[in-house]
DNA sequence: CACCCCGGTACCCGCAACGAAACCGGCGCT
DNA sequence: AGCGCCGGTTTCGTTGCGGGTACCGGGGTG
């Protein structure tokens, strides 16, 4: 699999401020990253960088208790352990597809609204 | 409006295991509540009853913050306070169809697998 | 021998969300 | 006068998620 792409999460990025989460704070970005194969624990640290090695192992350590990912670990050297979408896992793309639409139609908008309200506190001036 | 169907949120429902959320804890019940009409603030709690006062205000305020919901006080007697979805909340109205449609295929299997990983921990015994 | 890489684990901490309980102010009812 | 309702606000906890740092174990590599 030549040109694998890797969606590349920026911590700048407004996705932070998406009014949607699926399970815990990083769980939708590592199904997005397992979209198109698997992907090894340091494969997934790259894009998300924000993250570190202790949390996403929870985070990972989650999805498998819940059937959202699998877990192969590859008795070699170096070590190699790879994680990979299960049907259920793969299941919630549509979903987050779905949300990812939301917000490219209507996030702005939003946070527009938001910046409103945040700059002019009240209407009636001091 | 004779039936208004607010929805019932029991707090044992497996609703709190969703695997996914709209802004805040409660943002996502929320816009269902509103779905078919402005409701007063009383009337948000009856359905949500397993939230206080408190953090139900915090809710709705962010919400509004977010161009989310409009707050409309009727100076009448007693008090009276409407909350409505905006189109923009309207437009999550979707979405959140489509997390309950997942829910109602793939949560019972998810529900599975988390409890067959927790009711045996390891596969070898002691 | 010393060092690094991979894929973690153990321990500790801070903050923000969540929550229980009390209070409030204007009005109506009795 | 006393009580209750509505729509909150305030105060004071508590919890728990997320994060930082350090460490580990085994093999390759210089």
């Amino acid at each position: 699999m030549p040109p694998a792409p890797l969606p590349d999460f920026d911590p700048m990025c407004p996705t932070s401020a998406l009014p949607f989460q699926i399970g815990d704070k990083w769980t939708g970005m590592v199904i997005l990253c397992l979209e198109h194969g698997p992907r090894r624990f340091t494969e997934l640290q790259t894009p998300l960088r924000a993250v570190t090695a202790k949390v996403l192992t929870e985070t990972l350590r989650a999805m498998e208790r819940d059937g959202l990912v699998s877990r192969t670990s590859y008795p070699e050297n170096p070590p190699r352990v790879e994680y990979a979408l299960t049907p259920l896992g793969r299941s919630l793309l549509d979903l987050i597809a779905a949300a990812r639409t939301w917000s490219r139609e209507h996030l702005p908008t939003l946070l527009a609204a938001r910046a409103a309200a945040t700059d002019t506190p009240p209407p009636e001036a001091p």
